[in-house]
DNA sequence: TAACATAATGTTAGCGCTAACATCGAGTCA
DNA sequence: TGACTCGATGTTAGCGCTAACATTATGTTA
């Protein structure tokens, strides 16, 4: 007699015994309590109790092709800007029925195919990717998913199925234009990491340098080194000795600017006098920051939410009037960039 | 007839009459290679190609009761201290057969339990929970849970089953016995957010404090408030009015620290003259401020990886010497408390 | 050379759940 | 009254995979 022994806990089928039912009957008893009469739906919920029942996902999942996993990829787990987002996904679905399931891709597309292959493999009821510009191979891959997809932080005109972000380039432009009006003549970029939408954000700031007159390639400095605050400091200070007569600058994020901040303090710089700084999305410690930093504010929570919200209103089989959602931003001009003339 | 429309997606039977061979013997190919003859494993791996063939996880964890998921809960997801750390455990298990499942209990205990019940649904190959500080109910569940269970970020006496952290009572108590040592006199403590670590990081302090003869509770300032740096320049000011003749501080953690840095230079105070300041857990950013921060190094990196290790360890049979694993913190002495007598 | 390991592959029967259809009794309508 | 719908419940057959045992070919030992 061949026996396989089960993960020992109680199944569906114990709670129909105990209830005395079918096991159809304690399924649709969970899963949509008003298909089931009052007076059953008692005796099950009372079985499921006394048992402690506890449904296996994987059985439900593999008998009715649904999930319930949303598969999320971002590139950065310590990232500031990218926890903001999780933690508003997590927010919304940990209510309801859905599971999320995070990879990291740590800024390699390679890797980011590798994650998509594997949530895929589980069938996911939707995905969100941080960013547009995945592989040919992940976005075939995402395109023929059956499930909703989600681009993430950045937005484009050709999305695999829907985007939620705002614009780089324009973010990157504002931050430029504004050290322009404010008067500021040697402007510099100083970009780690430089993954794609910091390149959209380079982009914009040329831009906004071309128009303003002030367009000077040698002020850019960029590495791919990860970005730090320790990194932003280094790379001002390596600026500021191949070109001297610089007096301001935009960075690609936040920890470079706060960075950029403390070497121009350390070398005795006046913040903003001598130094404009602008920094790149806006987290908290910026208002807080000595002078405060001027910063482009993007809402990453609102990203996340939105997100959520639009895969659960497809999911929901409602239509979307808009696929594509900017967000944009808003420029926080603080002390880093006021001066008093 | 009928018929069930399954997931659409190629199967193990589609690979195994492609490749000429039996659904078990494709089994075997991809979960452990060894068991099969070069020659089918070829031919399989051909066909796996040729189909874009991707295992269905659900199948695979209910046929073998293993369902290969390593739950992890955390109670914050923007707190960069646990970011280093799921990034160490999603590291780690992003290589073998493991899935992370994450959960967010935003440092509420019932939240916890929730999140715990829900996990312990999908019949985890491991946990993985911070702190020590679990309810009644949950403590049970996780003992009962017929798996690998470690706390992390802090470590006690009475573990569940295995613990890798450190002690923050120790770690407060360091930071305390050095501003006693520097000279200070009037030691300040400023504590936000205030979970049981935070608690212990305090007990240690005041211990450091009497034993140093330099006890005063009118000097401890908390508040259940999440940490910021504005906060940390906010409960500085505030504390400084009610004890002008503070002389300096320990925070709660590096943001709070950064923050009193800041709202100290916004009052002309030069530090460490004025006041000395130290953080908890060493970002990255306190070796990089102007004037660079003494801090409590925490290795979180290795925090979540030894976890990972460990239950890595206990599902391959082997048995540990040693359940519960201190991995110490280190006072990393910098500008802000070392002055020039 | 018989007896027996050993390695490589196959057959069968589930894992625990739900889709799809079936049944049955009560109410509705021409 | 027959033909019908409708709501509540049940029966059966999978979903896609792997555990457990079975079979076959090959080498190994006394």
């Amino acid at each position: 007699m061949r026996k396989r022994k089960g993960a020992g806990r109680p199944t569906i089928s114990d709670v129909a015994d105990k209830a005395g039912v079918s096991t159809i009957t304690v399924s649709r008893a969970l899963r949509d309590p008003s298909k089931v009469s009052d007076h059953l739906r008692r005796k099950i919920n009372n079985a499921v109790r006394k048992l402690n029942y506890v449904p296996h996902s994987h059985a439900s999942a593999l008998a009715s092709t649904r999930s319930n996993i949303v598969g999320v990829i971002v590139p950065s787990l310590t990232n500031n800007v990218f926890a903001d987002t999780l933690r508003a996904i997590y927010d919304d679905f940990d209510q309801g029925v859905f599971q999320v399931q995070l990879g990291n891709s740590r800024y390699v597309a390679d890797e980011e195919e590798r994650l998509v292959r594997s949530f895929l493999g589980q069938g996911p009821s939707a995905m969100i990717v941080a960013g547009t510009d995945q592989t040919d191979a992940t976005r075939e891959l995402l395109e023929n998913a059956e499930c909703p997809v989600v681009q993430i932080m950045d937005i484009g005109d050709d999305p695999i199925d829907m985007m939620v972000g705002f614009s780089h380039f324009d973010g990157g432009r504002a931050a430029g234009h504004h050290l322009v009006q404010k008067g500021y003549k040697r402007i510099g970029f100083l970009g780690a990491r430089m993954d794609p939408r910091s390149h959209r954000r380079l982009e914009g700031f040329k831009e906004a340098m071309r128009s303003g007159g002030r367009y000077d390639p040698d002020l850019i400095m960029t590495t791919t080194i990860s970005s730090s605050v320790s990194l932003g400091a280094e790379l001002i200070g390596q600026l500021r000795k191949r070109r001297p007569d610089l007096d301001a600058v935009f960075c690609n994020n936040d920890d470079m600017a706060l960075g950029a901040l403390f070497g121009c303090q350390k070398a005795g710089l006046s913040i903003p006098e001598d130094m404009g700084i602008v920094g790149f999305n806006d987290l908290e410690m910026m208002a807080a920051a000595y002078p405060s930093l001027t910063s482009i504010r993007t809402d990453r929570y609102a990203i996340g939410k939105r997100a959520a919200e639009m895969i659960r209103a497809v999911l929901d089989g409602e239509t979307l009037d808009d696929k594509i959602v900017d967000l944009g931003f808003e420029l926080q001009q603080r002390e880093s960039t006021t001066r008093s003339r």
